[in-house]
RNA sequence: GGGGCGGUAACUCAAUUGGGAGAGUGCCAGCUUUGCAAGCUGGAGGUUAGGGGUUCGAGUCCCCUCCGCUCCA
């Protein structure tokens, strides 16, 4: 510090912790010593736990620091007040520039545990030490900054920056420049804005500082992401992963910054409206806020802030917990888990020196025989269950010493069959049956869960496990294809695809992974076919287990990330035998073929799967999409009902526009009833938008003829009557009132002064409709349209209402045109009085 | 899987107890003018996402479906 950066050693000051007698901490006598060897005892201040005790957090490592801190004050103010007063005193110009932690104890709920492992936990700010070296007084004025203020100011469009602490301007200038830097940063470093974790910091940085950009700096659209290139001009050359990444962070923030951008004028709205004439924003406003417009309560806090206003944290975070709540509620647990073993009954079995069940030859038989090692009734383990004490139809867990039960795991869900007892325990559980309902893993131990259907089963019973043959194949075959649909996935949507979950069901299969927008039309018709064409290449399906290291070198295989796998680790390729892969894992060749490290079952060739389609796609939650899929004779079957429904729509297209309505609706019902492939269904959409076109278009000429003929025919009684009180039939207009009223302007253009009542007639619907005017000079006279037209609308049993001088009803009966009109002549003419 | 919000002209958004769907921007035409987002006048453009219901009458109230957003699990 003092010769590299020549900083003025006399400006210089150390601390030390001073000791804590109640944690029974001794001073630090040690870094004391050693700063005195170069700096006067004037300058080597103690600080107290507060300052120089380093902690993370309410429990974690943790130790004494020693500080070193600069006094960047001119020299008249250096003579009159000393620098040691204002070490620690949140002095501007007196500050830490450097700080090492003695990390040394680990704090424990009930104290502080020395840590084996000491070390020194040392660090400077950069900010910091830029700020002394360029004499300035504040990091923000240093030219770590500039370039992004300039580059803010440009994107923004934004008056400059200015430098004033306090101005409302100038902090959304430092927050934005601060926030660039984080999120660039932390892009860079792998992680996203999430809705969790770590990456929920992100996502509150990012909108934050995109908020104080539309609110406070007034920017129109997006411009967060744009700062990623002067930052990576600016940092790049010291951090080069800034430049390495600046299209992936810029794209991430981009699409973070306008998704956010959605909801936030809207959630401004709200506050705005929720902060009107009061002190404080309501926990409902601030949960709603949350909930429904991504304004994190720390963001709503920050605005609340701004205005001097509070926020009811506590309700928020009740109501938070409420929602939390009925969230668990609705999940709900799933059917049988309340059998699967508790740790301790795991603990018994291994007393009991039950060995965890041998379930190797799930992937190969179809059939085992084995011998019942426990019964388990939810509460406790049963030495025998019969179907006498079964009548509730009550559910055991069965434990065998082996079994070809394949046990839910890793997506894929466990098997159901039957156990059937073979070689009864003293003779005892003859034509003893369970029905095998689903299959758990409890620490090793395969639970098999359902109940006895027929006789006893007993502990030692020697049984044969079946499991449901076909239903395991149509699992296999959706497992099989999940494995292609994700190597499908990375070959036409790249190697962003990360896999985020996956469900591998009987009838259907479910595959989540990263990615920020739906597929497209063309990408999911790619990904499909790449599937099909390779269940059509029919390709073997090898499986080897290798030690997890040779597997992690082979070329191309997937993986799930952040999941840890065993060693040796089961591998699954589509395509090619494991030793060849082994051979030589880094051939591109393997690129090619979709390989996994997986542990579930699968076809013996791609073939067997016979057929593969898409059927839904959704997104789950943000930047990850769902794809949902079928396989063998029901996508067979999908496919047949959606080139039916083509055919149809196909038939709509010729029928005439009368009866195109109700086809078109019936097809669309059709369309969302069943299950069928998502390319053909948005297909259908597009095709039926294009008829529904036609329908409106037709619906737009009738209307507009049925108006010009109501004109036409208004103009005619206008030319022939110069009474003050008209009333008229019009079933030209039938009961369209844009027509009524069109031939009400005509009547009136020439009559301004007449009183006006209409009667639309439509004889299909045998509806009646009535419209009415009347100026002022009738209304004084005792007129109003309101009860003209309710006078009118009773002669046909109808209703109508309105002010005084505009009204409308109507009624059904279109013969009743007739009575209407004279009512409503009758009505008029007694109701004007003089 | 559950909850919340939204879908109105090409775009951004209005629309008071349910009573004739508007504005700004953009587009087209005319006029004026030709210097920085020009001005004036006129015009076109809407099954109010789709369907059903309540009602004399629905953008508005109720139910279902679709799409988007958002939070939770």
């Amino acid at each position: 510090m003092t010769k590299v950066w020549e900083l003025d050693a006399s400006r210089l000051y150390a601390t030390y912790f001073e000791g804590d007698a109640e944690q029974g901490l001794a001073p630090d006598e040690e870094a004391k010593q050693l700063w005195l060897k170069y700096l006067p005892p004037e300058r080597v201040l103690p600080g107290d736990t507060k300052d120089n005790f380093w902690e993370m957090g309410d429990t974690g490592p943790c130790g004494p620091c020693s500080e070193l801190h600069y006094d960047g004050r001119d020299d008249e103010d250096r003579a009159a007040v000393g620098g040691a007063s204002l070490v620690n005193q949140d002095n501007p110009d007196v500050i830490e520039i450097w700080n090492l932690v003695f990390i040394q104890f680990d704090r424990q709920p009930n104290g502080l545990k020395p840590l084996p492992d000491k070390h020194v936990d040392t660090g400077m700010g950069l900010e910091r030490i830029v700020r002394v070296l360029q004499g300035k007084n504040s990091n923000y004025d240093t030219d770590l900054f500039t370039h992004l203020f300039n580059a803010i100011e440009r994107v923004t469009g934004a008056p400059g920056y200015t430098g004033r602490l306090k101005d409302q301007h100038d902090i959304a200038y430092r927050v934005i420049a601060d926030h660039i830097r984080t999120l660039s940063f932390s892009i860079a470093d792998g992680a996203e804005p999430s809705n969790e974790g770590r990456g929920y910091v992100l996502r509150r940085v990012l909108r934050r500082a995109v908020r104080y950009g539309r609110q406070t700096l007034g920017v129109q659209g997006e411009f967060f992401w744009k700062l990623v290139g002067p930052l990576a001009e600016a940092m790049g050359e010291f951090y080069p992963e800034l430049v390495k990444h600046q299209g992936k962070i810029e794209q991430i923030i981009r699409e973070e910054e306008l998704s956010f951008g959605r909801t936030l004028e809207q959630g401004i709205k709200l506050f705005d409206d929720a902060a009107e004439g009061s002190v404080r924003i309501d926990a409902e406003d601030a949960f709603k806020l949350h909930d429904t417009y991504g304004f994190p309560i720390d963001l709503t806090q920050l605005m609340a802030e701004e205005k001097g206003l509070a926020v009811d944290v506590d309700g928020f975070h009740r109501l938070m917990e409420e929602a939390r709540e009925r969230s668990r509620q609705a999940s709900g647990p799933a059917g049988g888990t309340n059998l699967l073993l508790p740790t301790d009954a795991v603990a018994r079995l291994k007393h009991l020196h039950i060995k965890p069940t041998r379930d190797g030859d799930k992937f190969h038989a179809r059939q085992e025989s084995g011998t019942i090692k426990a019964i388990w009734n939810g509460t406790d383990f049963d030495e025998h269950v019969s179907i006498r004490n079964n009548l509730a139809n009550a559910r055991f867990a069965v434990v065998l010493d082996k079994t070809c039960f394949y046990a839910e795991m890793g997506g894929q869900v466990g098997d159901t069959g039957r156990i059937r007892v073979s070689r009864p325990m003293g003779g005892k559980s003859r034509n003893g049956e369970f029905e095998v309902e689903a299959t758990h893993n409890c620490g090793g131990y395969i639970v098999h869960i359902g109940r006895v259907r027929k006789g006893e089963i007993r502990v030692g019973d020697g049984v044969i496990g079946e499991l449901d043959q076909r239903r395991r194949s149509t699992v296999e075959a959706n497992h099989t294809a999940t494995h292609l649909l994700n190597h499908a996935l990375r070959e036409v949507l790249g190697e962003g695809v990360e896999q985020k979950g996956s469900l591998v069901a009987p009838d259907r299969l479910r595959f989540d992974f990263s990615h920020a927008k739906p597929l497209t039309e063309e990408q999911a018709a790619r990904v499909q076919a790449l599937v099909q064409e390779k269940i059509d290449a029919d390709l073997a399906v090898h499986a080897d287990t290798v030690p997890l290291e040779a597997g992690k070198r082979i070329n191309g295989l997937r993986a799930v990330f952040g999941e840890t796998y065993p060693d040796p680790v089961r591998v699954v390729s589509i395509g090619a035998p494991i030793e060849d892969l082994l051979r030589e894992p880094a051939s591109d060749t393997w690129r090619a073929m979709a390989t996994e490290f997986c542990g579930g079952t699968h076809l013996k060739s791609t073939g067997q799967a016979e057929a593969f389609v898409l059927t839904g796609e959704e997104s789950v939650s943000k930047g990850v999409r769902r794809l949902g899929a079928i396989t063998g004779t029901p996508a067979v079957e999908a496919r047949e009902r959606a080139t039916k429904l083509f055919s149809r729509l196909r038939g709509a297209a010729e029928l005439p526009v009368a009866h195109l309505n109700t086809e078109l609706q019936e097809i669309t019902d059709d369309i969302d009833g069943t299950e069928l492939p998502l390319v053909a269904r948005t297909e259908m959409r597009a095709l039926i938008e294009v008829l529904q076109e036609k329908i409106k278009e037709a619906n737009k000429a009738k209307a507009a003829a049925g108006r010009d003929q109501a004109v036409a025919k208004a103009r005619e009684i206008a030319e022939q009557t110069t009474a003050q009180l008209i009333v008229a039939e019009l079933p030209e207009a039938g009961t369209d009132r844009q027509a009524l009223l069109a031939a009400m302007d005509a009547l009136r253009s020439r009559h301004p002064e007449s009183g006006v009542l209409l009667i639309g007639v439509d004889a299909d619907e045998d509806k009646l409709a009535i419209v009415a005017k009347v100026p002022d000079t009738l209304i004084k006279r005792g007129l109003k349209a309101g009860d003209w037209v309710r006078a009118a609308s009773e002669a046909c049993g109808g209703k109508g209402g309105g002010k005084p001088d505009s009204a409308q009803g109507g009624g059904t009966g279109a013969s009743k045109a007739g009575l209407v009109n004279e009512a409503a002549s009758d009505f008029a003419r007694s109701a004007i009085t003089q």
